[in-house]
DNA sequence: AAAATGACCAGGA
DNA sequence: GTCCTGGCCATTT
């Protein structure tokens, strides 16, 4: 891992630990707050080093709500069990009631 | 050094 | 309405 490349991967963790718990937000959320609207590729491979951080990425799922990212944790339906234990509905690997699940990182400033 | 890949998103056909 | 293409930025081969 090169140090400097974390300038744009910190960003990412640091507003994925900020997630509130019960929460979940989007890649493209995150892009966009970082100010990269189609760089949202990098923010989910940005979390393929976010298992050596405290950044909960299960709370980061796509546009969809879809556990796009599940095959990458340990178990097959970890994932899921982490929303689901944070009173998250998930079915499918689909979160449900997205919309109100949903959180924006510009939430953050209105905090 | 160049090309391909990736836990994506938005727009165009 | 569904299907496909382009772009984004860094990592990997």
């Amino acid at each position: 891992m090169k140090p400097e490349t974390l300038n744009f991967f910190e960003r990412v963790y640091e507003v994925a630990r900020q997630i509130p718990h019960g929460r979940v937000t989007s890649y493209g959320a995150i892009a966009n707050y970082l100010g990269a609207n189609r760089g949202a590729r990098m923010v989910g491979y940005a979390m393929n080093g976010s298992h050596s951080k405290d950044v909960p990425a299960h709370r980061v799922v796509n546009r969809k709500g879809l556990l796009t990212g599940k095959h990458h944790f340990d178990g097959t339906n970890l994932m899921q069990q982490l929303l689901e234990s944070e009173g998250i509905e998930v079915i499918d690997n689909q979160i449900q009631n997205l919309e109100t699940h949903f959180w924006n990182p510009s939430e953050l400033l209105s905090e």
